[in-house]
Formats: structure tokens, C-alpha cells, sequence
DNA sequence: TTAGTGAACAACTGATTGTTGTGGATTGCT
DNA sequence: AGCAATCCACAACAATCAGTTGTTCACTAA
């Protein structure tokens, strides 16, 4: 399928006739008339009814011309994805967390008319990289690691501590509790499939094994959450730590159960980066209404590794 | 911006490299490398980096890729709504009438699998020579004008009745009354626009105005609802019928009046009607849902038409 | 009947797209 | 280091396509 022909097509379905549709399109009529009936040709339709005053829209064009107008806009919005020069805010959050997921949804919810594009680069330096270059306008990450502090030109916030709930099945030995106190962890796995080694998730879950001695398996492939889920629910000997606020879509049946983690309750650090010097100004408005949603957190009886940037 | 080439960049970031998506889309890797180029040299940015063992995309790639599919998707769609096997069902319905998209809405919530084209076709003898041809696969329309009673090859139930109610603007003489007698409406003049003569619903308020000697100008340019409320709310003078389930959005500040009329309370009656012999099996599940769905109303103290099939 | 309008067909031409052939760059093995 | 393997880009050529001009056909209105 052309989209110059969808065009087209589009073109006369609005003119009404072939040679007006061409004139708007600086083409011949003879043109409109080709590329019409190569469309027609490949759909297996005709589209038009062609009377002595112009042309005019068969049902079957009446019901192709909702989605044809679809995809010139969809075609439109995926040009500008990758304009140079007003393209959409790209924001990088965090693959498989939730939480951050939640933060742009609550943003796009408030302005709608601002273009979005979220996306998930691999680690901190990846971001920080294509904040410095401008391929992306901002990142949510825990920040920094130590001995390697943000370059001076890269900026951030703290916006969100997400607490950290043990995931169990119906069968493990702490299902039926009401809460944990971290240190009794000590002993029981824990698995994090997908997290990559060396990015600074899996810093973060080194340093809650190194502070608690708690085993944590942070490796091994990640086949989506609904395995995850699957698999947690089905071995008594795992569990798994998620974000509070997870919105994942609850398997029923399963039995899972989560359960609040205390003494202190293991919190991680979401910060937003940009570049000082971005001029896009949809940042701007995401900085605002980052700053208005994300009230403070009471930090009393929580924990973060001791090399995040402060509150 | 070619839609082969938006399919071939989608392999390549499949495949992660240009060799194996060529074996994919059977062409050769030059053929591929080409359009690549071309895709890029058309947006203007790179969207792969070249290593020697595959492609890898750039950030651009990265935001590029799901505008991409989407495309694909839509254009996917786009075709099949006109493919003369399996396409979506088509349902017609009324123009500008609210109620029926409602219906529509109900149905798709229930159904989201199920593909729709919602139309708007002329008139009602334009629907049932588009059922009977199998261009559409279902009608809401008021049933049958007087002498011309439905082929009998096209099915009908009467799904739903419609209470119309006056709308009217602050400075409205009946604005201040909580219901409105039909009888009071003698005098005042009620303006519909968008009623195109010779349609059934025309032929609604036709009968309306002989039965009760109301003044109804049915005629003059459709502007949209918009204006329409505009002009409602500006013009002392004037009112308009509206259906009781009418989810406008609201303008606020415009001081509009919804008043219930009365003795009887005119209903506009939305009858179904589909061909006996169409076998599109989502037409089944649409008659299951209306019958499910649209209770029983109490036809006490209403008005339909004489010439609209019974309930 | 005769303009006048609007779309389709035919012939031609330049541009595009695919192919084959080949070269350059990187990686991994010996 | 040397060499083969892998992978992408460039060049030249062939086939196809899309657009143009010129013309015909169908219908409508005067």
C-alpha cells in the first residue's frame, strides 16, 4: 500500500472530483486517475463511483476513509519522532518498573497535548551519553554511582522513593505474613531475573546484599513478568521484590501474595536527569508537574544504598 | 515515506541485521541497505549504526521503531477493512444521534476484539440496498415509512427508544420550567439542523409537527454541534430536541437548559435491521449484546410515528 | 445538437528500484 | 600477524513504475 496514494485518495474523497484533487496535489489528473485505480487495484475495491460531475465515495470508500486519514496521521507522528528540530520529548525510564511507567502516564493524563516518546536505554551511562548529545530530554535513574558523580552540564531531581514489596507464592514459608523485617530475608532466594550486570539497578541489589546478606539471584533471562509471576507463584523456595505502585495486570488464580517489607523498608531511588541547557520546552512542563505530583516521602525506617544523590 | 521501506527498517531491528532481514523479506541485502538508506536520507537521521556484525539502532532508531510498527499496523487494518472476505463488521448508524453510538460503544467495550467501521449513510433506503448488497452488515433506523414496508429479506427488532428532550438556551421562555407539556410547544420554534429531506428522520418530525401543529425547522446548513449549542444558548428565541442520552461534551458557561418533555414525551424508535442470509459472524454477537443489553422500555405516556414497526 | 466538464486510455520519458559484481571494514581463529 | 568469514556500501546495469502530454469517451446542461 502507497501512502502517496492514500493520500490521494484522501485528496479526492475531501474534493469531491479527480482534476480538483489533482490541482490541490500539483499533479495531473491523469496521475489521481493512476494512482486511484493502482489503489483500487491492490484492495480489491472499488472506491469511487465515477459520475460525469466528479467522483464519489462507495461505501466501500466511506468505510476505508476513516483509516486512511488514520494512516497519514500515524505516518505524520512517526516523521515527527525523529524531526531534528521539534520532535517529541523523549523520556527514558526504567525497563520493567512500573513505577516510572506511572509518573509519565499521570504526565501524559495532564497534558495531553504534549507528544511523548518513552523509551528504555540500557544503563546510566547509556543516558547520560544521549542526554549530553540531545538524543534524548531526560531519564529516570537512581543517580550516581560512587566515584562517579554526574557531569556538571547534567541535572537532576529526586522525585520518587518506591518501596520495595517481597512477591511470594501461596506455598512459601513467608506467605502468610503481614509483614517482613528485612533481616529476616537472610536465607531466603530471591530472584530478579533481567537485570542487566552492570547497570545501576543491579548495583543497587549489590548493595542490599553486601548492607543485609540477603541472596539475591539477579541474573538469568528475563521472559516477562507473567513468567516471572508464573514461576513465583508455582516454587515455594522464590521470591521476588516489586515496586509498590506495580499496575501489572494480576494473574487470578495464582495466589501470589505481597507482602510489606520493614526495618527499614527498602526504597528505590527515582531521580529525573536532563541537560541544563535543553531547550525543549515540554521539559519544562514535565519538571513543573513532576515537582507538583511527587509530594515527600518520609524517609523515617527506609533504606537506599548510601551513594544516591540526597533528597 | 514508503511503507516498504517502514516494513523493511522493522525487519532489520528484528532481524539486527540487514543480511537477515533480506533473507526474511526475500530480496537481496543491497536491496535492503538501500531503502535503509533512503528511509534515512528521507527523515534525516541515522537510524542504525553499522558494525561489523549486524546493525544496531541508534536512540533515533529506538523512537523511530514503535511509530514504525504502528504504522504498519494501521496500514494493516486500512486494508482489511475493505477486504471483501473477513472485514470488520459495518454497522450504520444515524448521523449525529447519539444514542446509537452509544450502543455502538457498549458493544465495542464488551467486544474489543471484534473489528468495527461505524458509517453514517443517507437515508434509509440507502441502507437497505447497501444490506441487501452485503456492503454493510447492520442498520439503526427508524422502520418503515408508510407503504413501503421492509424487503423480506431484511430483518428488524426495535432496540431502543429515544425520549427527546427540549434544549434551550437561559433566556429561553420555557428555561426556568423543570418539564414541558408537547402540547406548549405550539408556538415556539424549534430548530434542527442537519435534517436532510427525505430521510426517515425527517419523516419522524414531520409527523411530529402534523400530530401537534409544532413549528420545526428542519432545514439549513449542519455547522456541528457546536455551533448549534452556540446559537441554541445565543438565541432567546429558539430551541432544539435532543436524545436524553445525549454525552455531548458540555460547554461550560453557555447556560444551556435540558427540559424533559411531557404528555406525551416524543421517543425516537432505533430498530435494527441486518439482511436474513449475512454471515458475518460478529453480527450474531451484536443482536446477542442488543438483545442483552437494551432493556424493555415502558411505552406509556410516549409517541413514535403510527408507521414504525411495533416493539 | 453542441459546448462543457470530468475521467480514462495510449504513448512516451525520466526516475526509481531491484539485481549482480565488487570493495572495505571488523572480528575471530590459527 | 595473517587469513578467512561476516557484513555492509558503492557502482553499473536492467526492469519497472510513475508522471507527463495528447486524445477519446461519457454524461450534463443549454
Amino acid at each position: 500500500m502507497d501512502l502517496e496514494a492514500v493520500r490521494t485518495f484522501v485528496a479526492v474523497a475531501e474534493a469531491g472530483q479527480f482534476q480538483k484533487a489533482a490541482a490541490d496535489l500539483s499533479i495531473t489528473q491523469q496521475a489521481v486517475s493512476k494512482r486511484i485505480a493502482t489503489l483500487e487495484r491492490m484492495l480489491g475495491v472499488r472506491l469511487f463511483t465515477r459520475a460525469a460531475r466528479g467522483a464519489e465515495l462507495t461505501i466501500d470508500g466511506q468505510a476505508f476513509l476513516p483509516h486512511a486519514r488514520e494512516l497519514l496521521r500515524v505516518a505524520e507522528r512517526a516523521g515527527a519522532s525523529v524531526r531534528p528540530g521539534r520532535r517529541p520529548l523523549r523520556v527514558d525510564v526504567l525497563a520493567s518498573r512500573s513505577a516510572q511507567s506511572g509518573l509519565m502516564r499521570g504526565f501524559h493524563r495532564a497534558h495531553p497535548e504534549i507528544d511523548l516518546d518513552v523509551m528504555m536505554l540500557f544503563d546510566i551511562d547509556t543516558a547520560v551519553t544521549a542526554i549530553r548529545s540531545g538524543a534524548i530530554d531526560a531519564s529516570f535513574r537512581a543517580v550516581a554511582a560512587p566515584g562517579r558523580p554526574l557531569p556538571e552540564d547534567i541535572a537532576s531531581v529526586r522525585v520518587l522513593d518506591e518501596p520495595l514489596q517481597l512477591l511470594t507464592g501461596p506455598a512459601h514459608a513467608l506467605a502468610g505474613a503481614q509483614s517482613v523485617p528485612l533481616a529476616q530475608l537472610v536465607g531466603h532466594r530471591i530472584w530478579m531475573p533481567g537485570i542487566a550486570p552492570g547497570t545501576e539497578w543491579a548495583a543497587y541489589y549489590d548493595d542490599l546484599i553486601a548492607e543485609y546478606g540477603l541472596t539475591i539471584e539477579a541474573t538469568g533471562p528475563n521472559f516477562g513478568s507473567d513468567a516471572l509471576l508464573d514461576t513465583i507463584a508455582d516454587t515455594p523456595a522464590l521470591a521476588t521484590f516489586m515496586g509498590e505502585p506495580t499496575r501489572l495486570i494480576w494473574p487470578a488464580g495464582h495466589g501470589l501474595r505481597r507482602i510489606p517489607v520493614t526495618d527499614p523498608t527498602p526504597v528505590y531511588p527515582h531521580s529525573l536527569l536532563w541537560h541544563r541547557d535543553n531547550p525543549h520546552p515540554a521539559l519544562a512542563t514535565l519538571r513543573t508537574h513532576l515537582a507538583a505530583t511527587t509530594a515527600g516521602h518520609d524517609a523515617a525506617g527506609t533504606w537506599a544504598p548510601g551513594w544516591v544523590i540526597p533528597r
